[in-house]
DNA sequence: CGTGTTTGACCAGCGC
DNA sequence: GCGCTGGTCAAACACG
């Protein structure tokens, strides 16, 4: 351990030194202390970023744990609210229903069933098109449907479906011309705080509104579910643990959820000094892997 | 005036 | 065939 901490020592002598050859933009490395108390504190530096590197990791451990479970508990109470509504209600929601079920199940967006079961499409398109849903909490108070998930949408129509007294809004993507996805936004039946948006179809283009989404995703504003919650019927999100194959789609989300955590991590100067140690720290095994 | 929303009408699938 | 239902269209309307 004593060789390990001289040879860091060693080591932040050379990048010091570097440091004044290229008159380099740490001003705080240039102050009068003596070099040798310099190296020091920054090796206790770099150890305690280290600890905390060491501490994050375990948290975001117990978090995804945390969210596993209470996905798992959601699914539950999910399939069981759907078994009820199966009694409740005749044969033609008994289908809607089952086939819904099959998407939350297996968590497969591009698998046969259509949630709402669009009337008017051929069997054969059902079997193409990939769905998913998201769930979002919003102001009960709050009637509007709207969902912002960082794409442009055109509302084409709302009808009032049978078993729901809440209306149900279609909306088209307007991003592109020639984009084939269609959203439907429905307060859910159980919780009206709670909007339901059903994806049709995948994007053929970027997404243009990320900020938008940034914003959206801030904790007290329109109250998003919280990132980890974002989906969680669906559990392609989730698939970035478990390690499956989602579709498309669902690897724009994922991506947008890393480009969150990514910005939000970045901006805390704490944790880009961190970061910074963690990355020296890593920079600096190789040479204790040697001895 | 252009763009997006609202809303009644219409269409097609399904069950009876 | 008829009625119910979900999905879509398109004219009217609102808004910046």
């Amino acid at each position: 351990m004593i060789e390990v901490r001289q040879r860091k020592q060693d080591d932040c002598f050379s990048i010091l030194n570097r440091e004044s050859e290229y008159g380099g933009d740490f001003p705080h490395l240039q102050s009068k202390l003596p070099v040798k108390q310099e190296v020091n504190v920054l090796v206790e530096e770099l150890d305690r970023a280290t600890s905390e590197n060491k501490r994050l990791t375990d948290m975001l451990t117990i978090l995804c744990q945390k969210y596993n479970n209470l996905q798992n508990h959601l699914t539950d109470l999910t399939n069981k609210s759907s078994d009820n509504e199966l009694a409740r209600f005749g044969k033609r929601k008994a289908e809607h229903e089952n086939r819904s079920t099959i998407v939350r199940i297996d968590g497969n967006t591009a698998s046969s069933s259509i949630d709402e079961g669009s009337s008017k499409k051929p069997k054969e398109c059902i079997n193409s098109i990939s769905t998913s849903r998201i769930y979002v909490r919003t102001d009960p108070s709050d009637t509007s449907l709207i969902v912002k998930d960082g794409h442009q949408w055109r509302k084409y129509g709302q009808k009032v479906t049978r078993y729901n007294s809440s209306p149900r809004a279609y909306y088209k993507c307007s991003c592109a011309p020639t984009c084939p996805v269609k959203k439907k936004v429905q307060r859910s039946v159980e919780d009206p705080s709670i909007l339901v948006a059903t994806y049709e179809g995948q994007h053929n283009h970027r997404r243009p509104f990320q900020a938008e989404l940034s914003l959206s995703l801030k904790p007290g504003s329109a109250s998003m579910i919280p990132p980890a919650t974002f989906d969680l019927v669906e559990p392609k999100l989730y698939s970035i643990a478990k390690n499956t194959t989602p579709n498309p789609e669902g690897s724009a989300l994922q991506r947008l959820l890393v480009d969150q955590m990514a910005s939000s991590l970045t901006r805390d100067p704490s944790f880009a000094r961190a970061l910074t140690a963690a990355i020296s720290g890593r920079i600096l095994e190789p040479n204790q892997m040697e001895k």
